[in-house]
DNA sequence: GTTTGACTTAGAGTGCGCTCTAAGTTCTAG
DNA sequence: CTAGAACTTAGAGCGCACTCTAAGTCAAAC
């Protein structure tokens, strides 16, 4: 087996995602990596460029909420290839209206919280 | 008991912050009320105009994703009185730094979002 | 070649924040 | 006065997203 290929260890993987072991495997279970992960000896993950890309947009997709059930949603258009390109625009699309509804709502709470610190600058 | 004050029902209550009687119980019992809801007929709780707008506020860190344990340290502080207004103020402004660092993660998220949506619009 | 540590699996366990249930009590409308 | 809805409690249950365990296999260094 060449290794001359980025190809890295699950613990390498890791670090670079900065996710455990643990969840990459988790989230391999969970079928929320494009294709199968390739093996080396026929048993350890050897993560490529493809797959550290992938589970770094995965990752901001689950840093915006997105529910793991969604994900899987995302991943099964993926694997349909191209004729799916509309749906998955759609559903990036309606995931941003809701990244965009929880910014608003966290800076609204944002500003509560503002105005309650300088409540206690002016000593109450 | 007069009802001439503006004491709601908890179902009223539940109503005006958007949360269900199930959670304003919970709240009580983890004891994130600031001093005991008032009993009517001394078993029904009612709610002041004080009451909801601390369930108001508490809403907004919760929102904001402060976790029960550290509302309860900040409820706790409130309970001290006074002298515990610096203390109060570093754990908001502590908060603060966390919901600042949670908004540019999103934001930064969103942005590959939003670029994953541009390539979907050029036809990949 | 053997030790040490990283890896494998299936499945159990955890922490958080609710959410619901059951059995009983109280309020309100008619 | 009575029916039905809303309320009470203590405690069990749930959904999500991990996180860990156990028992075993594999690999890199000596």
């Amino acid at each position: 087996m060449t290794l001359l290929d980025a190809s890295l260890s699950i613990s390498e993987a890791a670090e670079r995602t900065g996710l455990s072991t643990h969840t990459l495997r988790y989230y391999e279970r969970e079928g929320l990596m494009l294709g199968g992960v390739d093996r080396a000896s026929s048993s350890h993950r050897r993560y490529s460029d493809a797959d550290i890309t992938w589970v770094t947009f995965l990752t901001k997709l689950r840093s915006t909420a997105m529910p793991i059930a969604k994900v899987r949603e995302y991943v099964d258009l993926v694997r349909q290839g191209d004729a799916s390109t509309p749906a998955r625009l759609a559903l990036l699309l309606a995931h941003r209206e809701t990244v965009l509804a929880q910014l608003a709502e966290i800076n609204n709470s944002l500003a509560a919280i503002d105005y309650k610190i300088s409540t206690y600058r002016k000593g109450n």
